[in-house]
DNA sequence: GTTAATGACTAATAGGCGTTAGTATAACCC
DNA sequence: GGGTTATACTAACGCCTATTAGTCATTAAC
């Protein structure tokens, strides 16, 4: 792609600088909310400048999305190829905790997407969600089911990665009722304690 | 329940058709991306017909969203009084899990108010979030701890009640995936079943 | 050393935003 | 019936929006 002997901090390309002020603009605001003088501003330069680099507002904010969606899909293809045990779930589970804790910026996103829509929407869909659901059928297949109850295990896939992206998405309004902050490495750990206990317990858990 | 004498349709006032439609497009879109011409468009007249009933687009989200918080934290007010139990708990999520599937706009304003901000904030934690945890501690001290570890005890408050509201938020996400209307009856029946049966693996739950 | 390209800039456009002022019409009170 | 109030309207404001055109300096190629 391209090469950079020196070290990239100082030497970012102007587009990289554009790309992760927009990041953080987008997944606070949101797509409509933002604008690109907001974005010129926190580069340094003026509105008109955003346009050597990226064709219009809507490509900037495909980019965004690219460039996030292909960081944070990793995780998922590594599960994909095998049969899945209860130790990957595991382990695919707490990759992912930990990687929104790192940057919550998607979650952000996505979170804006389901709300209110916005462009490369479904293609937000197709690539990050579908996938995951693909690979819960692979559970399924494997002959032991997650729960008791089978056509209740894509409810669960869903609920577990909404107890992960909603932590980051909501934090702000827990932030002062926790006493802590919510992106702390002591907040992560209780975080990832929790959402571990909840997962073994489900597994468990048989019928009642 | 609620006792209507005559039809509402016809005779909602006109203040109470701008509260309506504003409720549906602050949520779908967030404060700042919803605009008043939208608002005044669902109602049918012209935008600054709007300010004979809002001082102006501050107060009217405003009053969206005193009108919605009134109305959902009865469930939490009934349970304030006593001393918590088990089955309480189960009732209390039960209630909310039922009221936020029969009206999404909270889930979806405080989403949007966690992620972006915008006017009174503050106000919405203090009336919403603050309350759920006065009541989390006072099943601490009825002596049994809900989970193994006690510190843990407002995170699991946080992640039940993160757990309703993402359904509500990222429902459009899942329900291509899921291959049925999020917010049908079918739909919310499976829904309860999961997080009953969650809360009661949590309760169940000792170390390991 | 000329040429070509890159990427910053200023200036300007058309449209949308929240908001205000002023006006007209209908429904009420006495 | 005259006066008051409520609520709709049109016109206009100043500001912000995404986007385009055109200009100028620096850099890389041959």
């Amino acid at each position: 792609m391209e090469e950079k002997l020196v070290e990239n901090q100082p030497s970012r390309t102007t587009s990289e600088r554009i790309l992760d002020a927009a990041e953080d603009l987008f997944a606070a605001a949101g797509y409509s909310a933002t604008s690109l003088a907001d974005v010129a501003d926190v580069v340094g330069i003026r509105t008109p400048s955003l346009y050597n680099h990226f064709r219009n507002k809507e490509a900037l904010y495909g980019a965004v999305l690219d460039r996030l969606i292909v960081s944070f899909s990793s995780p998922l293809e590594e599960l994909e190829q095998n049969q899945l045990t209860y130790e990957q779930v595991f382990e695919w589970l707490e990759k992912t905790v930990r990687q929104h804790h790192a940057n919550p910026n998607l979650a952000r996103l996505l979170q804006h997407a389901a709300l209110s829509g916005g462009p490369h929407t479904d293609e937000l869909i197709d690539r990050l969600f579908r996938p995951m659901f693909n690979s819960s059928q692979a559970i399924e297949g494997g002959g032991t089911p997650l729960l008791g109850d089978t056509d209740l295990q894509p409810w669960a896939v869903m609920a577990f990665n909404n107890l992960v992206m909603s932590y980051v998405t909501m934090a702000p309004m827990y932030s002062d009722v926790l006493g802590q902050d919510p992106f702390g490495e002591p907040a992560l750990e209780r975080q990832l304690k929790l959402i571990k206990m909840l997962l073994r317990a489900v597994f468990e858990y048989k019928g009642g």
